[in-house]
DNA sequence: AAAGTGACTGTTA
DNA sequence: TTAACAGCCACTT
């Protein structure tokens, strides 16, 4: 009966759990989705998402220097991405990084 | 079925 | 400080 969720939507339920104004890395989703040290599994997963649906805030994955991964297969979705995020609030250093400090989500330890 | 690919990351120099 | 390497494994062909 009930489908079998996959390596991608576990990934997807954890993106979908970050809050607006915050950002989150690869490496943390993979944590927190059973994937610890598989972060460009979830490199590949946000790939697949349909980037015109927000119904998975993809934007709001970044790499370990808290910058936008680019990427020539993206076709100018990095800039969308850099967009989406200074339109939630979040600033981006002359060099195009993000403060992990300021913004990375810090998920409860649940369970 | 085997090999290639990748929106990554930590270590090393 | 940045840059190059190797390891990681799910998905595609």
């Amino acid at each position: 009966m009930s489908n079998k969720p996959t390596t991608y939507d576990r990934i997807y339920e954890i993106v979908k759990q970050i809050p607006k104004g915050m950002v989150a890395t690869y490496g943390q989703i993979a944590e927190l989705s059973n994937l610890a040290g598989k972060a460009r599994v979830v490199g590949y997963a946000l790939y697949r998402i349909d980037m015109k649906t927000l119904d998975i805030p993809w934007q709001r994955v970044v790499n370990a220097k808290g910058e936008v991964s680019l990427s020539p297969l993206r076709y100018g979705t990095d800039y969308l991405q850099r967009s989406l995020l200074e339109s939630e609030g979040i600033s981006f250093s002359d060099v195009g990084k993000i403060d992990l400090r300021k913004y990375l989500w810090q998920p409860k330890k649940e369970f």
